[in-house]
DNA sequence: ATCTATTCATAACA
DNA sequence: TTGTTATGAATAGAT
């Protein structure tokens, strides 16, 4: 797979041995990584090149690996280290790695993924679960907002209320009264005590882009 | 390098897994005899499927690669040692539940749950993520559905054939056609060959309990 | 497991 | 070393 076919034997001249063994090393290590992303499998990768330079990839740990390895001999061969604790930890390792795996199943479901050989059952079983998620999710966000409008209304009257002083204090008590009459309110703030009336009417469509810019001005 | 080309990353079907596992795992090794044989290096090549099964590779012994390792990187002679054993499980353990701890918080928050402390940010995209799991989710539900459809109009129009068949029999050919022009279908069934237009206006409702028999139906 | 169309890795070259 | 390109190898999807 290159310009030309090659044999594989050793490769005599050092210094294209040394570029194909880059190259090569390379793409194995690809390989490698590729495998345990395809295939959800653990993967422990040493090299050592002619000059004896360590190269070595694993998607876990090497130390894990090669525990792992390890173990898996220990099976075919006799118990060398009847050490109590060490096998303790092990198994507790084992457990929380297979509790692991079961709520990645889950919870890869739960993306929408994974999905083959669920019964229709199961399916609307998650559907329903999804739909009480997104009922929940929505609700806790409307709270947020609400808060958050509600707060900027409390400000928005206070400063309101302070420039009203502030006119007062330029134009006279009797100009005031006719400005706030003809519905001087540059800011548009809610004016009542309870904003929640005016905000339950935004918050009745929850689908709407409208809170990006609620979102932005929340931090 | 196959019919198409795929995304790197984890294949949900578990049979498609299973296949590409075993294919990619003896190019990996290929590959890795190769690298030694052209280059002359020390390659160690451990393999867990996710099903836990060990496959390996050593140009020279898999201990001889272990050993190197170690001995090129010297903080891990200790590791051999039953009692610094004990404690590489116990870190892992203690590694594996951070990771099941931080799962089952996203997890709980796909339940719609411990959604307290979350910005209105993270909830819009909590919320994104559960409307596309949800459209999934109902694809998946609807092409089982679908098909399930298919096959018991298939069955049905083949029985309702029968019928006529055992009709004209008993009551003779002219009978039949009357019967069959006078819309004699007891049972129903849709009667065209396709029957994917009835299918898509009954699945058009998938928020009904319609389904419920069927899925009882469906095993 | 076997068969191809297609993508990918890489040998040769710069 | 790094990049480019022509070519053979690996493999995804289908059978």
């Amino acid at each position: 797979m290159g310009r030309g076919k090659i044999e594989i034997r050793r490769i005599d001249n050092s210094t294209s041995r040394q570029v194909t063994f880059s190259k090569r090393r390379k793409g194995l290590i690809k390989k490698a990584k590729e495998l345990t992303i395809l295939c959800d499998a653990e993967v422990g990768l040493v090299i050592f090149s002619s000059t004896g330079k360590l190269y070595e990839y694993a998607n876990t740990s090497m130390k894990s690996v090669i525990e792992r390895y390890n173990t898996s001999k220990e099976e075919h061969q006799q118990l060398m280290n009847p050490n109590s604790e060490a096998k303790f930890w092990q198994r507790e390792a084992e457990v929380l790695r297979q509790q692991l795996q079961n709520l990645q199943e889950s919870h890869r479901q739960m993306m929408g993924e994974q999905l083959y050989g669920l019964s229709v059952k199961n399916l609307q079983d998650l559907e329903n679960q999804l739909e009480m998620s997104l009922r929940c999710i929505r609700m806790a966000k409307e709270q947020i907002l609400t808060e958050e409008i509600r707060e900027l209304n409390r400000k928005g009257n206070f400063i309101h209320q302070e420039n009203l002083e502030l006119y007062k204090k330029v134009y006279g008590t009797s100009e005031v009264a006719a400005a706030s009459r003809d519905a001087f309110n540059p800011y548009g703030f809610h004016t009542g005590e309870d904003p929640q009336e005016q905000i339950q009417l935004q918050l009745s469509q929850p689908e709407q882009d409208t809170y990006e810019t609620s979102g932005s001005a929340s931090k």
